[in-house]
Parts: structure tokens; C-alpha cells; sequence
DNA sequence: TGACGTCCCATAAAATCCCATGATAACCCA
DNA sequence: TGGGTTATCATGGGATTTTATGGGACGTCA
């Protein structure tokens, strides 16, 4: 592959804008991390509102089951179960690009976003997560901030 | 002897020219160094802004991904995790030379180095930078004087 | 029937491919 | 050691492809 997309984590920043019938591509290099991360059968990505910030989750198939593995650790039947499948699972929105790649957000996480005509999709590794691009910048803003605290903790063999 | 190929750390400096097309050849040393750092499916190397320089931080695959290790330590949702995600992947630029060794940068890039029409690749060993040919200078008499104030550490072996 | 999502095609801009060139540096062989 | 021959490199630029975006037509499911 060639240009972005030789990358199997979702880096960097893009945006992007609706059209008239509410589409937004997802950025190409993110797309093809989707497409090597895909689980046959499932939806391409999985959206979620964040419940700690003003975004929306973009998850590839794969790293949302890992991220319900917890769940087979529960007892089925039980509180903790239901709660957690319910928090994992009830507001989680599958989804398919179309031909070209772009996707339509449903309105409430348009609206859990604050989403207007731009979005910024912002690359975190494993997901991405989806921004009005003002509360992006913002957000970055912030976390730089906040793990210059957090120092690392110290890598073993000094590092390289 | 293959004279600078035969390294696998950064060396030097050179300065190369934007072409009409917004296009700089890496140098080519850097090339092999990038090239013997690969890893299969990443995207040759990784720019990002330096946070404590104006100049952009050149990273092979490998060496990111030693510096995102931390990451894995922590677990998904805390907001150490969001945080250092943010601020490690947000605003890094995952890119692959065209078949002659050239990259394009990102405005924000540009920008945030204040390049022109010249850059310089500065080897760092591990990691490269790249300068404003200015900028460049004046940073490396900087260091010299301040390295004379510094004693290294004693070095345990290893290589990386 | 009508709203909405999907399929398909269209387009401008940008990125990439591919070929070309002058300059320099490496090489080879006498 | 000299001097010509090659290979490599930085750079240039036309052709092609990809990307983001726009929009018409069709299907589907109430």
C-alpha cells in the first residue's frame, strides 16, 4: 500500500466536511486501518458517544470485541453483567461507509458531539474518536498538558 | 565499506530544497536508516511538532512504537489512556516517501516549523528533525555550548 | 407516498507514479 | 595515482490515480 495508508493504528488529525445529505468521509488513511481491521461479518465501525467527553467513539470491529471481553468474565445474569453490556452495547451504533467511503451520523451522536458542518476526526491508536474541530483542538490542547504530568513510567533498557 | 548506509542511526545534517510541488527528498542516508526500521504494515516513519521546538520530530515505525509503549500499561478508558493517546497520536503524521525518497508535509507542519523553501535534516541518532535551515543553526550552537556543561552518564552495553 | 439511505456517476484538487536530467560521488582499471 | 566510467542523488515535470465532495436515480420500509 502506498501513502497513508501502509498504518494498522489511527493517527493524526483530519477534517473534514458534511455534504448536503449529511455524509462525511471518513479520512482515507483511516479507512484502510478499518479495512485491515475488519472482522467478516461484522460492520466496518462501531460508534459510541464518549461518556466522559463531547465526542463520538469510532471503534474497528475487532478492537470493540476486545473491548467486551470483560463481559465473559461476568456471570451472565448478573447486575454487573447487564450493566456493563448495557453501557458497552445499548448506545453503540454499527456502520458501513458507502462506496466512497463516507458514513451519515445518526443525530444523536451528531448531537452528543455538538457537531455542526466540520468534523475533526482525531486518530488515537487503537479508535479514533470524531470532534466538532473547535472542541478538538481544544481537547489536545488539554491532553498535552495533562500527560506532560503524567510522567512516563521509565522505560526499561533506557529506551532504545 | 558502504560509507553512511551502512548505519542504522541518524546522522548528520543536510539540506534539501521544496520542489514546486511542495516535495523534499529525505536525505538518502536517512532513507536507509528509515528503511533498515521498518516494520511490515507501518508507514515508513512518523512526523510530528517537536512540543518543546519549533521543528518537526522525524520517527521510524520501531521507534514509535517503543515511544507509545507506555500506552499499553494503561488501561483503556483511564484518563491517563485518553490523555497521552491524545497527546502522542493526535497530532503525529504517519507518511511514506514517493519512489524517489521524497515526502510532502502537512501545512501544520510547515507551519509549526516555519519552513520555507529549504529544510534541514538534522540527525539525531534515533530520531532525525527537521528545521528551518536558520532555526537549524542557531539550535545546534546552542547545544554545543550547553553540552559542554554536561557529563555524560556512564554507559551500560546494549544496543538497541 | 415519502423520507431516507444507497447505488452510481461526475469533478476538482491533491497525491503519486514514472520518466528524465544535471551534478556529484563512488568505482574501476591501467 | 590519474582519469574516465558508473551509480547515486537531488530535483523537475507530465500523466495517472486517489480523495473529498456533489448530486441524480432507485430502492426500501414504514
Amino acid at each position: 500500500m502506498k501513502g497513508l495508508s501502509a498504518v494498522s493504528v489511527f493517527l493524526g488529525t483530519h477534517q473534514n466536511r458534511f455534504d448536503a445529505k449529511g455524509r462525511v468521509s471518513i479520512p482515507a488513511g483511516f479507512r484502510s486501518v478499518l479495512r485491515a481491521q475488519a472482522t467478516e461479518g461484522e460492520s466496518l465501525l462501531i460508534l459510541r458517544p464518549s461518556h466522559t467527553q463531547p465526542c463520538i467513539e469510532a471503534w474497528p470491529a475487532t478492537a470493540f470485541a476486545r473491548l467486551a471481553q470483560p463481559l465473559d468474565q461476568l456471570s451472565m445474569f448478573s447486575d454487573e453483567h447487564d450493566d456493563l453490556a448495557a453501557a458497552l452495547y445499548a448506545d453503540a451504533y454499527p456502520l458501513d461507509p458507502d462506496r466512497e467511503g463516507r458514513i451519515i451520523l445518526p443525530d444523536f451522536l451528531r448531537e452528543h458531539a455538538g457537531l455542526s458542518d466540520s468534523v475533526t476526526f482525531m486518530g488515537l491508536g487503537r479508535i479514533f474518536q470524531i470532534w466538532e474541530p473547535a472542541a478538538a483542538q481544544q481537547r489536545v490542547a488539554e491532553a498535552r498538558q495533562r500527560s506532560r504530568r503524567v510522567t512516563l513510567p521509565a522505560q526499561k533498557g533506557g529506551e532504545g
